[in-house]
DNA sequence: CAATCTCCATACACTACTGTATGGAGATTG
DNA sequence: CAATCTCCATACAGTAGTGTATGGAGATTG
């Protein structure tokens, strides 16, 4: 086997992160995984300790992409906090949000997965309350709203059947304006 | 073995709803199940044909409890659109919706379960647009903000960390607020 | 009280995984 | 070019479940 074929951990989370976004975490199987990749389950446990190992790094991998997500792409747009919060709905509401979704499916019955969401969620609607704030809103204020916005925009992925192009952007328009009267 | 401690179908399924509630549908087992009851599977083979014969009673039984229930409640009171909605949400709000969000976690891999839900979703929703149009909103924004309402409210059951009481209580009255202005 | 019916236990065959132990091919280094 | 290191295949043992086939105990009916 030529050494360009072979797999590194990262192989294995992007090909689990692929399942988990399909079928579930509780598909994310070491077997199958190896089917996938073309390989046997030997080459999975020389770079994981077990199952629990890659689910781990799943979490881990998600929790990057969280950090330097969204909201920094937001900031970089240094606009007043009004134009940036306008930009980060329709910013947010245009991910399909598959792996989201997953990833809170998951969290129901794991709590690795429910403790690593509860810090994001808490960093993104700290985020919109800022946001909020910087429009001057009071600060309780500013808080409910964000929570209201940031659970909206959940709930979207809660649904098991996902709203039309024409129907997110109708409701985008109605929520700001709901959020910012 | 006394004939009233023999079990129905209703035995095997109160005790399932009980395991989606607490760890989920993939835990939701012939044999685990069994052991709770303290019988073994030839019980439920009898009873059901497969284990799939078992989820899709746990969906019409769902389905059952969603027919007769907070919509009949708070149609009960007939009371004028504004405060039936204010009731209504209260209610909601209520609910600790462990099963709500069991059954939401399942239909994210369950196609059965996720039709079933959007049937669920797209009755609710029409229900909160015909309480605000009964306010004198027009029909799109009546519409629109259902969606708000119903999205905020299911939201809540994606965080993996469930608000506090009074947390709750403040965004009921910012969110009716945000609705009815 | 015999026949039947309901419900369950037992035993079996099967599937689909997890994790370990070992060896080996191919690249890399001294 | 020998030694080593990385990565993977193979083989094995074990676990946790599904579904079936069969028989039997207890209640119910005629």
């Amino acid at each position: 086997m030529n050494v360009a074929d072979r797999l590194g951990p990262e192989d294995w989370i992007a090909a689990a992160l692929d399942v988990l976004a399909e079928s579930g975490a509780a598909a994310v199987r070491v077997d199958p995984l190896a089917k996938r990749l073309g390989v046997t389950r030997g080459s999975f446990y020389w770079h994981f300790k077990d199952r629990r190992a890659l689910l781990d790094a799943l979490l881990d991998a998600w929790r990057g992409r969280q950090t330097d997500g969204v909201i920094a792409e937001a900031e970089a747009l240094s606009a007043p906090p009004g134009e940036t919060l306008r930009a980060l709905l329709t910013l947010c509401y245009q991910d399909d949000g598959r792996l989201e979704k997953a990833f809170r499916a998951w969290a129901a019955t794991d709590p690795a997965a429910a403790q690593l969401i509860a810090k994001v969620d808490a960093r993104r609607v700290g985020y919109l309350a800022k946001l909020l704030r910087g429009m001057g809103f009071e600060k309780t204020t500013a808080q409910a709203r964000a929570r209201i916005a940031y659970r909206t925009w959940l709930g979207g992925y809660a649904l098991a059947a996902a709203p039309a192009g024409k129907t997110v952007a109708r409701d985008v328009d109605e929520l700001f304006a709901l959020l910012t009267a």
